[in-house]
RNA sequence: GGGCAGGUACUCAAGUGGCCAACGAGGGCAGACUGUAAAUCUGCUGGCAUACGCCUACGGAGGUUCGAAUCCUUCCCUGCCCA
């Protein structure tokens, strides 16, 4: 594939690709020499749950390997030990250097779900910025300058509203930098909203004598709430290892207003098929109902299979269509020899609800049945002669099984 | 080092001695509606208790008071200004 072809696959989907015409030259050399780019992008493993947010830059990183480059993965152990005190994540605790090597570990692993692990370099980055002496820091801090980082979007903001910024956090899109020299990327990759930090890369390799790295972002996918983006801590996501069955359920409570966005971004659609879906929800020929049961079916069978798709397609019909029970559900089994028991008592015994209070306002609002029959007295005994099906809310349905 | 302003529940934010488990908004949960949604409407949203009530909680620790998120002392933390 020539260097012209390769760049346009790139751009798919793409927000920012600084400069191209560097990537251009960087495509072409790499063609005449047969040597492969290096392309980098750097993990945070203080969380070590990934999903389909990341995997939009995971798609397209695969796509640098299927045209025969090679990706370097780093995790950002050092980074993540330091931990965050300030900003947004003010809770966030430092983190032992075993717990972000086990976080990597597992977010590595789930990240090989989607690229090929024939052309792929694990890196993690204490290996050299644990070994910079303080000297080297300061050098480091030498070449960039206050003005220059608090250009960044959200140092400007924090730093007008009066909001405490640490010295360490200009530090971070330092060190981030200083892995693109330590790597020696020729492209990193990242989010739309790393695209100061992946600026940060370029300067500081050219002041290393470097060739400076080029940039790309991608856009940031929204979670399923339909606003603010995906992420863990909002709990609006779905997890790359989550099961068919949340991934499809999830899928379905996007907004309308999504679809054609997480057909882009969430199962890689081409051009023409994301202009397909967009048309037909425009002219009404394609309902969104179904726009999102392709889609989850899609979402389902790219990380299990396509017999998970179909399952938990039927399984979702079972469920809200026909308001039947799920065929599978966590079960409880009292204690032998208690021969009934209280609602209350059940709903937090099972996990269904956090506290007896908890479990007595559910009760209340009509949200607990059991066996299909709405449960409205909070003194109600169940008995344990026979298996019942507890169902709290809309989504938590618990087998009771017989007592013995 | 000095002056000033702050630190309230998941978040923002009222409250300046009892009517405060703490207004309001967001978020979350539940119900109605629906396409499973979204939007909208309604209710709930610290724990234990059927309830009376009790316990825990307004940065930390002490104190004043019959009674404190509210007053005092001290410590910690943040921002701004001055040096």
């Amino acid at each position: 594939m020539t260097p012209k072809e390769q760049l346009q696959l790139i751009k798919h989907n793409v927000v920012d690709l600084l400069p191209e015409d560097e990537l251009l030259t960087k495509l072409e050399r790499s063609h005449a020499t047969g040597k492969p780019l290096r392309v980098k992008l750097g993990l945070d493993p203080s969380r070590p749950d990934i999903h389909i947010g990341h995997a939009v830059v995971l798609n397209k990183l695969r796509l640098f390997q299927d045209l025969g480059h090679t990706v370097v993965l780093i995790v950002g152990d050092f980074t993540a030990m330091i931990g965050d005190p300030t900003g947004k994540s003010k809770t966030r605790p430092a983190l032992t250097l075993e717990e972000t090597r086990e976080n990597g570990r597992t977010y590595v692993e789930q990240a090989q779900r989607i690229l090929d692990t024939n052309r792929l370099e694990i890196t993690h980055n204490s290996t050299w910025l644990n070994a910079l002496s303080f000297a080297e820091v300061v050098n480091l801090a030498g070449k960039y300058t206050v003005a220059q980082l608090l250009e960044r979007d959200d140092f400007t903001k924090r730093y007008r509203s009066g909001e405490p910024i640490s010295v360490h956090e200009f530090l971070y899109p330092l060190s981030q930098a200083y892995d693109s020299v330590a790597v020696k990327s020729d492209i990193e990759l990242g989010g739309t909203d790393q695209k100061f930090n992946l600026l940060v890369g370029r300067e500081i390799m050219r002041a290393y004598g470097h060739e400076p790295q080029c940039i790309l972002t991608m856009p940031i996918l929204e979670g399923t709430d339909g606003v603010e983006k995906m992420s863990k801590s909002l709990d609006n996501y779905i997890g790359l290892t989550d099961s068919p069955r949340d991934m499809f359920g999830k899928t379905m409570s996007i907004p309308d207003t999504l679809i054609v966005r997480w057909y882009e971004l969430a199962v890689n659609a081409s051009s023409a098929e994301a202009e397909a879906v967009r048309n037909g929800l425009a002219d009404g020929s394609l309902h969104p109902r179904n726009a999102k049961v392709n889609l989850a079916k899609q979402i389902v069978a790219r990380y299990h299979n396509q017999q998970a798709a179909d399952d938990a397609f039927a399984e979702f019909e079972r469920m809200f269509v026909k308001k039947d029970v799920p065929d599978t559900m966590p079960e409880f089994k009292a204690d032998a020899g208690t021969h009934e028991i209280g609602i209350v008592t059940l709903i937090v015994a099972t996990g269904s609800a956090a506290s007896n209070s908890e479990a007595r306002r559910l009760v209340g609002q009509g949200a607990v049945s059991v066996d299909g029959e709405k449960v409205a007295d909070l003194n109600a005994m169940i008995q344990l002669n026979a298996d019942h099906v507890l169902k709290v809310g809309k989504l938590k349905f618990t087998r009771i099984l017989k007592s013995e």
